[in-house]
DNA sequence: CAATTACAGAGTTAATATATCTATAATATC
DNA sequence: GATATTATAGATATATTAACTCTGTAATTG
């Protein structure tokens, strides 16, 4: 069990975003370059983030992608969710007599991992590094 | 991003062992029917519970499977350790000036989750249901 | 209109999960 | 010791998912 990579180029890219204009929006080319991803892959993969409410798009000449709403908002969570949908990590699928309580333990682990990832927005690590 | 089904079925199969005599061990035969998998299948994920030091095999008539610790010892995350492997779940391999931020948050967010699942124990649960 | 950019859908390749099959080794019982 | 029973190992098979690629279409700018 892994994050996907392309879980990777969600939050990276949008790292990218939250530290550009939001005016000005950056095109897909430059984002995938500096990620060295093809452009029409991470394309893809941003549609998502597009359709999740998190970014929009522009196209035509001089577009791209940019946030939004404002950087505050945004966590890990909701990139991740976007990414890699929200269905639970552990599914026991036997027929119990009652509930299954291997699967309750398991949901609530995911549900300290998900907190965490509700808690840290992405405004907390911009302009923290040099990016990618 | 899922569990795989060998960690439902260990996790499955380790607390019906925990339930179980620690002197007679349970044919694979019998864990895998009442969990309708196969039992060449269920042998060969037990087998690195086994080797793990969890559980204990014995060859021959009347041999099967039993815990050789005891059952206050074994955690959760034990056994997810023993089938799913060590790894961690986000990896970013991208070649940052720094440390990627980006991951640091995700390995925070990955040990919430080992956290519970090292603190919760097999034997929590033992008994509290009908098994499968 | 022409160039540029995002979007959509189908298709490809590689990796991983989920088994199955067969043969071998160990043990208990007769 | 022979036989039945059980776990183990290795090779192989199948299905699912990840990770792309390709091609054409739609939208926007100048």
């Amino acid at each position: 069990m892994r994050f996907s990579k392309a879980t990777n180029y969600a939050l990276h890219t949008m790292l990218m975003l939250v530290d550009a204009s939001t005016v000005k929006p950056v095109g897909v080319q430059q984002l995938a370059e500096s990620q060295g991803v093809s452009p029409t892959y991470l394309s893809k993969i941003l549609t998502r983030l597009v359709k999740a409410g998190m970014i929009e798009s522009v196209s035509g000449v001089n577009g791209g992608y940019r946030l939004s709403r404002t950087k505050d908002d945004i966590t890990f969570l909701d990139i991740i969710h976007a990414i890699e949908g929200t269905a639970s990590l552990f599914e026991c699928d036997f027929v119990h007599g009652t509930e299954c309580s291997i699967q309750a333990v398991m949901k609530e682990a995911e549900e300290k991992m998900e907190r965490h990832l509700q808690q840290t927005k992405l405004a907390d690590l911009a302009q923290k590094q040099t990016q990618v």
